[in-house]
RNA sequence: GGCGAGUUGGCGGAGUGGUUACGCAGCGGAUUGCAAAUCCGUGUACAGGAGUUCGAUUCUCCUACUCGCCUCCA
């Protein structure tokens, strides 16, 4: 099987040919840690999350490196710690462990590899001082920058901009001391108040970009298949790090195959915290929406397409895999499960630059042909579930069908003594509580069969007790 | 201003150079004590214009609009 990906840097769908097959290597470029993550963080950990199952299918579990990055030093965290008072140290780890506990509610697998900025510092100075030695960047006034004069002809060429195009387009405000205004920092001085480590250009800290760079470069090496990120990564960020990368390992590709997930909106509009409409993953799990219909209503779209999160998406998701877990309770084997392979769909669709929609048509499709235990097992491929949360979730339901049973074959006697006497006053009070309890009545000709749907109360039940 | 992405039926959302997914909602029918579920049937969409082509929703160009990046933000 082929998996094709859309390759940004070429601007079209490749087949992917990994590398090392024994050794297949991706990096994500992962949150900077100072606050709970937001809806749209997650979005790329959700779709990269599925590739690297995807890759893990394909050339097996032992064979897929994924790293993805805590940002662990960056103004945003010095400004958050100077205004509540915390130490930096403490406020990273607590939010590094908020953003594992939230990805993993939502099935996010963790990655292989974690790095922390601050743990690769002396691989960022080494970097910079290689991309010194080669004049690609320079010193200035305490500050070290790239020069992207020194590889003029290849700025840019991921994102489609040209230096010149950018320089005459550009908004930000030129800092005096760099030889172009397209050049960018490295490695910039601390003051004594902020994080600072040691180098040759003084006490200090990294620029942005460049523990990607170095990070990647360390647990992937110099050529690596997949770098994955937001889209609006591309620029600068991603520019910023195939230019650091290049230029300090000429003789490496960096990454040969990059994807970008497209952004998330929220009710038609961009998640902004002036606008309102700005929410973390933890305020949605605390309102009692689980993880797994969050994922069905990311997986829903195309990662490469604009993803709008609504309330009305979000109600039909829960249903439809309120639906799953009733197929699932209803015909699952869970001991096939365990030898029972993905549909050969799914992976096609996955295969096919992640057609996560196509693939969730195809849960829909074992759902209505009651295929339980295929379903079960493509639910738990596509991370919806872990195996023991599924069948969990399938046992309450069982057990909620084994608590409204006895009422489906009182109900069937009151049906059958009204059939005689054609009163069916008993019959229609009894199967008007028991919608009312959102408990769907089936009646045929000779049954009566009782499920709870979702939000069933069993509370408003009791007067039938 | 520069760069990029997108615009599909009531809504959501795939896909394809020709045979017009699918889901939800809707409508008609079968069925039912009434329903539900199910089954059958049904709605003839691809922003607008021009071009390429025997034929375009699918390719090219233009226009409009939307969105993103260029500035901390995935």
């Amino acid at each position: 099987m082929t998996i094709k990906l859309y390759n940004t840097k070429t601007r079209s769908r490749v087949d992917f040919a990994p590398i090392d097959p024994d050794n297949v290597r991706m990096y994500v470029c992962g949150p900077t840690v100072y606050d709970r993550a937001h809806l749209g963080n997650a979005r790329p950990v959700v779709v990269f999350d599925v590739l690297y199952r995807l890759l893990r299918h394909t050339y097996g579990a032992d064979h897929v490196t994924y790293v993805r990055n805590f940002t662990d030093v960056d103004d945003k965290i010095n400004a958050r710690a100077a205004q509540s008072g915390r130490a930096i140290g403490e406020i990273t780890a607590e939010t590094t462990q908020w953003f594992l506990d939230d990805m993993g509610a939502l099935g996010a697998l963790e990655p292989n590899h974690m790095p922390r900025a601050t743990q690769y510092i002396p691989q960022m100075v080494a970097m910079i001082e290689e991309l010194i030695a080669k004049g690609h960047a320079y010193e200035a006034e305490g500050h070290v920058l790239f020069a992207v004069d020194s590889w003029r002809e290849h700025y840019g060429a991921l994102s489609g901009r040209s230096v010149d195009d950018m320089i005459a387009g550009a908004r930000v405000e030129v800092a005096p001391y760099k030889r172009n205004p397209m050049d960018f920092v490295l490695w910039k001085p601390s003051s004594d108040d902020l994080p600072g480590w040691e180098s040759p250009w003084g006490r200090g800290r990294p620029g942005w970009h460049i523990e990607c760079s170095a990070m990647s470069h360390e647990l992937l090496g110099e050529s690596f298949d997949i770098h994955g990120g937001g889209n609006d990564l591309m620029f600068p960020h991603h520019e910023n790090e195939i230019a650091q990368s290049c230029c300090a390992h000429p003789t490496g590709d960096f990454a040969r195959v990059w994807m970008h997930n497209e952004m998330l909106q929220v009710e038609g509009k961009k998640m902004s915290k002036s606008l309102g409409n700005f929410f973390t993953i933890r305020d949605l799990l605390d309102q009692g929406i689980p993880g797994e219909v969050i994922r069905f209503v990311f997986l829903s779209t195309h990662y490469r397409k604009p993803m709008d999160w609504t309330a009305e998406k979000e109600v039909e998701a829960e249903s439809t895999i309120f639906g799953f877990i009733q197929i699932v309770a209803d015909f699952c084997d869970f001991k096939s499960v365990d030898f029972c392979k993905p549909s050969q769909k799914v992976i096609d669709a996955l295969a096919n630059d992640l057609n996560t929609h196509v693939a969730v048509e195809q849960l829909k499709r074992l759902r209505d042909s009651s295929k339980g235990t295929q379903l079960a097992c493509d639910l738990l491929f596509l991370g919806f579930f872990d195996r023991e949360g599924l069948q969990r979730r399938s046992s309450e339901y069982q057990e909620v069908c084994a608590l409204v049973s006895p009422l489906a074959d009182r109900l069937q006697e009151l049906r059958r003594e009204a059939k005689e006497t054609k009163d069916f006053t008993q019959v229609d009070r009894m199967k008007t509580e028991l919608l009312a309890a959102n408990i769907s009545v089936m009646m045929s000709n000779d049954k009566v069969v009782l499920r709870p749907e979702k939000d069933f109360d069993l509370a408003k039940l009791e007067a039938l007790k």
